[in-house]
RNA sequence: GGAGAGGUGGCAGAGCGGUUGAAUGCACCGGUCUUGAAAACCGGCAGCUCCUCACGGGGCUCGUGAGUUCGAAUCUCACCCUCUCCGCCA
């Protein structure tokens, strides 16, 4: 959510803002229901405040055993009167709700122009893709081939965008998430958590998903008396909700929280892509990185954050680019985003297996994330930063495509032997 | 699932129809004292919001929502959550 003071202050400068990402304020509609709803609130505290001195008035005469009947009479309008303001006034309150919560984060400054991905930016590269002198197959033929992956299986349990990894893919698969959580926990001072991966309408309102994008999420279908409660679409939204109602010491901050969740996503409006293999699934197991952050700290911590989910693809020797994405393409809540693109083979380009962003006091007020600014003595609301480190399932594809041999086989990146009792190559059996 | 208890400020914990947005303690901030610190003492200290250049003032919030009342933290109803005991169970 947008501070709405910074909105009625400079609704131009907003309005400027929102435009780069291809967003159209409409400040006309924003102020006139902004200036209703004042006008609404004065009536309302006006009446309020007639009607607490009256009561106040008529407890005192009560209290000196007064007759209170000609003060009652008095009174008597005064309810209805007041129900009738307050009602108008709750119905304008929540069509500004509305119009707020629907409104994207403000850009950084940083951020590139651009109205999508073409226009994303490339900030570095590492690693030099491998040479094969051989066919390079992608992973749904490498891991069909050593007979780890059945999507046909897959497919009658569940249905499409599902899969089913068995063996030692199947281990591989769990040893990266286990490598990623070891690593950011013990080097990179995250704390590990275990979270809900069923959340409600609220925790999701949080973090941003809810209220514009509930067609993305899946919902549990449960009677009609039951609380909400929807999947996870990424631990992001329980990490970052950890913080919400709270007012943090400034000792307390950085809060830095690190899980291992599967995500679930219906990904309505993205038929026709990535239809083939892992890449785009309904669940898939992610890894993902939570800061809470000082506000005048949190873009030092947004390279320290993208960093750390690069540590995974590094020590996994994974050749990967980073690429700062332009205003059309940087997420609803995000202020300023960082992809990590893995190197596929497979499809001879670079992949998205991480997204890392700031969204500074976005979420935070959402949420109600606070911190006591010792400078201010007020509560402030706090940065939070999300990044993935990384995709689970998309690293797996990277494995498997970057270590594929002329044989069949894979090779198992040396980092992840200790976790597979030693082992160095997949092969079939 | 059954029975009971309870949800109040950063934390603990009083209040149980009327000058109570809330006693008290702890924490925190400022001051006195001290070479410095601690202790002691003095003072300050909930959040959101509206009006005002400001001084200051108004409104809302005691789990959430509805209700009773001139007036609700206090009474009624529904829901959510926590704790204890019993049952069931990975």
């Amino acid at each position: 959510m947008l501070d709405a003071r910074q909105l009625r202050g400079d609704p131009d400068g907003v309005a400027r803002n929102l435009a780069r990402r291809g967003y159209r304020l409409d400040i006309g509609r924003f102020s006139e229901l902004e200036k209703r709803r004042k006008d609404a609130q004065v009536a309302v505290d006006a009446l309020r405040n007639e009607r607490n001195s009256r009561s106040r008035t008529i407890g005192q005469a009560k209290s000196q055993g007064q007759d209170i009947a000609p003060l009652l009479a008095e009174v008597e309008s005064l309810g209805a009167r007041l129900d009738g303001a307050e009602r108008a006034m709750s119905a304008l309150q929540a069509e500004l709700d509305a119009l707020l919560l629907d409104l994207p984060n403000l850009l950084h400054d940083s951020v590139p122009d651009g109205g999508d991905e073409s226009a994303n930016v490339e900030i570095r590269r590492h690693g030099e893709p491998r040479r094969m002198d051989f066919e390079t197959r992608d992973h749904v033929a490498i891991a069909e081939s050593l007979d780890g992956l059945d999507l046909a299986a897959a497919g009658r349990i569940s249905g499409a965008r599902f899969a089913v990894l068995t063996g030692p893919l199947a281990s591989l698969h769990r040893a990266l998430a286990q490598f990623m959580l070891d690593l950011h926990q013990r080097e990179h001072g995250y704390r590990e958590a275990y979270v809900p991966y069923l959340v409600s309408r609220a925790t999701l309102t949080g973090t941003g998903q809810l209220p514009k994008f509930e067609q993305e999420l899946f919902k549990l279908a449960r009677g009609e008396s039951d609380p909400e409660l929807f999947l996870i679409p990424t631990a992001e939204v329980p990490l970052t909700n950890l913080a919400g109602d709270r007012i943090f010491e400034a000792a307390q901050l950085p809060l830095k929280l690190v899980a291992h969740t599967p995500c679930f996503r219906s990904e309505a409006g993205s038929h026709g892509k990535d239809t083939r293999g892992l890449i785009r699934q309904h669940q898939f197991d992610k890894v993902e990185l939570v800061q809470i952050v000082r506000p005048a700290e949190s873009y030092q911590a947004l390279e320290e954050l993208t960093g750390h989910a690069a540590r995974v693809l590094e020590l996994l020797e994974l050749p990967y680019r980073v690429v700062a994405l332009c205003a059309g393409d940087t997420g609803f809540g995000s202020a300023k985003t960082y992809d990590l693109e893995v190197w596929l083979p497979g499809q001879g380009k670079y992949r998205e297996i991480s997204s890392c962003s700031n969204c500074e006091a976005f979420q935070a007020r959402r949420m109600l994330a606070r911190w006591r600014n010792p400078e201010v003595g007020k509560p402030e609301p706090v940065h939070t930063l999300n990044g993935s480190g990384v995709a689970v399932g998309r690293a797996l594809v990277a494995v498997l495509e970057n270590y594929q041999q002329a044989d069949g086989s894979v090779q198992v990146p040396s980092v992840l032997r200790p976790y597979l009792g030693g082992l160095a190559r997949i092969t079939a059996a």
